[in-house]
RNA sequence: CGGGUUGUAGCGCAGCUUGGUAGCGCACUUGGCUGGGGGUCAAGGGGUCGCGGGUUCAAAUCCCGCCAACCCGACCA
């Protein structure tokens, strides 16, 4: 195939768009891949659908080699399925609805598992069906609270989403761990570097599940690299301290603390006074900071929840709203703390929490305030504090919660070992081990060898097609533009004419029916008063790997061959381009 | 969800304070020169000034509402 330069439906923009912050946003707008339509919508130009459809076809080649079937549903659903499962509601505002003409309600679909669990149930009732695995490739819509980088985050994108069916636990293993090893083929024929990482399954439902994260720093996941493994920071499992023996600490002492709002006040002011500096003098860590927030539950009730965590770390809300999972929080406000008169702000202490107390407010600490741990902490007094309150002996939790920030140094349960890294990733490819949840559901059963019902298990794997565009544009590029790699490129060789003499037109013609007949496809900037320097910096900017310059030596049977990734030009004669491009990786 | 900033030609921006003919650079059209790193001269085309309402003889400009984009925040006791 020869596409000509000066015949594409293709503008490269000189600036950055201003609304554009990273880097696969604003070189896929500058380069002429895409253009917005809609908040979190884009529409693919020829050059990005050709890199769209690559990306495509891999996945599709992939699937189809580990043996999955391609199906393809509607993206307009109704409601009912959806309401089976309950996720008409939870999923809340995040789902796009709308009424067809006679008010019925449908449903924009944000994955498939009704459908796929639904259409399995048509068609097979017998265990000797199974397993099967059957995926497609569909625009799934998801109406983000804020749509954001461009591909990386739309309400509007392309997902490739898989389902396993199975008759019992091991072979749901076996179908999970045959989607691991397809999505490994897959991201390593894309050129995308990933790690794998323990995850939550979240709004799918069901226990074992894994992400495949596209290290970035645009990436909106941050996951932890232990000696052990990787994890989502909201997967991760910090490792309890060890209980201590508290017969012989020191008997807890309130204090007066005045003007000691804030943690970092209170530890000067505590290493100020010599009667209550210990043995050593006192850090964060040796104070218990007590966060109280607002849980509203699903059904719109709501609960206030204590969290103790050491006072050098902060409640990440992130890890928060994971753990509490349905329910969402809310930082307690001035309200909030007119309904608990109990609770003095900037100097809550145990004493009033936990659900023993008056106010019974759940009450829960993190896993390194273990029994006879000592600490300072509030005293329910406004300047006030006590110093060797010790868990256990002088309060009693209602249990433990895993919340705080993670460093590294940490240990960790999940993935076992020291935090040795905090690092931010990409969410591409995610798969889950469903269970039962969507069957038992939905009533997907079939007859075992005895002749009985049994409810089929299922797996649910999905890789973000558009976002994996975006992923490999930005793991890839460099200053001057983007730079994909050989197997996606939107074609093989970009010909850059430079010059205006005859010959080099039809020179670089010739040659592009060369590299046709070897099976490349080719590019040619055959446009005519525009100079070889914003030829050669669209080039660059396209991104094409492979650059070929014909110009002034090609009188001798010559031209220069550029490799994007290694940087370098070389003259090559006429008749070895083609063994030198087959060269090129 | 809260706060901030922004919205004027395809892209990047000025004009708004103090209401009165809508501007600049790039891109685009025509012609010339130039021709290996965004070159140059001349002449042009292109705008519901985000949307809706209000004030006014008159609104890009002032007022109200909405929408969108970007950034920050959401506990730090």
């Amino acid at each position: 195939m020869q596409y000509r330069f000066s015949e594409m439906f293709l503008r490269t923009l000189r600036d950055n768009p201003a609304d554009a912050e990273v880097a696969s946003h604003s070189l896929l707008i500058r380069a002429g891949y895409l253009r917005r339509a809609a908040a979190g919508g884009y529409t693919w130009l020829p050059l990005g659908l050709m890199v769209l459809n690559k990306v495509t076809a891999v996945i599709r080649e992939e699937m189809n080699r580990a043996g999955f079937q391609e199906v393809h549903f509607p993206a307009l659903l109704p409601r009912e399925p959806y309401e089976a499962t309950n996720r008409w509601t939870e999923y809340g505002p995040a789902l796009f609805r709308l009424q067809d003409r006679r008010g019925a309600d449908y449903l924009l679909a944000p994955t498939h598992e009704e459908m796929f669990t639904l259409l399995v149930k048509d068609l097979y009732s017998s265990y000797k069906d199974l397993p099967v695995s059957l995926y497609q490739i569909q625009t799934k819509y998801r109406d983000e609270a804020r749509p954001r980088a461009g591909l990386l985050r739309g309400r509007e994108f392309v997902m490739k989403d898989s389902y396993s069916f199975d008759v019992d636990d091991a072979g749901l293993i076996t179908s999970y761990q045959k989607h691991r090893a397809a999505y490994q083929r897959t991201f390593e024929r894309l050129n995308i570097d990933y790690v794998i990482v323990s995850a939550q399954s979240g709004a799918m439902g069901g226990s074992a599940s894994e992400e495949f994260l596209a290290p970035a720093a645009a990436g909106e996941d941050t996951y932890v690299v232990t000696s052990g493994g990787a994890a989502n920071v909201e997967a991760i499992q910090i490792a309890p301290a060890a209980s201590i023996d508290f017969a012989s600490l020191p008997a807890a002492t309130v204090h007066d603390t005045p003007d000691t709002p804030t943690i970092q006040s209170l530890v000067e002011f505590s290493n100020s006074k010599p009667e209550l500096v210990g043995a050593k003098p006192w850090t964060a860590a040796d104070t218990l900071k007590n966060v109280v927030v607002r849980l509203t539950h699903q059904d719109g009730s709501t609960s206030a929840l204590a969290i103790g965590v050491p006072g050098d770390r902060e409640v990440d809300m992130r890890r928060l709203e994971a753990q509490v999972y349905p329910a969402t929080v809310t930082p307690f406000g001035d309200e909030d703390f007119a309904k608990y008169p109990t609770l003095v702000k900037g100097y809550i202490g145990p004493g009033q929490l936990g659900k023993h107390a008056s106010a019974k407010i759940e009450y829960l600490v993190d896993p390194r305030v273990a029994p006879g741990t000592s600490w300072i902490t509030g005293a329910n007094k406004s300047g006030s504090h006590v110093f060797h309150l010790v868990a256990d002996r002088d309060f009693k939790p209602d249990g433990v919660i895993d919340v705080a920030d993670v460093r590294v140094g940490d240990d960790c349960v999940v993935p076992a070992g020291t935090v040795t890294q905090l690092a931010r990733g990409i969410e591409v490819g995610h798969i889950f081990q469903l269970g039962k949840k969507y069957a038992e559901a939905l009533d997907l059963k079939v007859l075992n060898e005895n002749g009985e019902q049994i409810t089929v298990t299922m797996g649910s794997y999905g890789i973000g097609v558009t976002r994996a565009v975006a992923v490999i544009a930005e793991q890839h590029h460099d200053d001057k533009g983007l730079r994909w790699p050989r197997a996606i490129s939107p074609v093989d060789v970009h010909l850059v004419i430079a010059g205006k003499d005859e010959s080099l037109f039809t020179g670089a013609t010739e040659l592009a029916n060369t590299l046709n007949a070897a099976g490349y496809s080719v590019l040619i900037d055959d446009r005519v008063g525009v100079s070889v320097g914003v030829k050669f910096n669209d080039a660059e900017l396209l991104g094409i790997p492979t650059i070929i310059v014909v110009g002034k030596k090609f009188v001798d049977g010559v031209v220069e061959l550029r490799d994007r990734f290694a940087d370098q030009a070389v003259d090559v004669a006429l008749t070895e381009v083609v063994g030198a491009v087959q060269n090129l990786k």
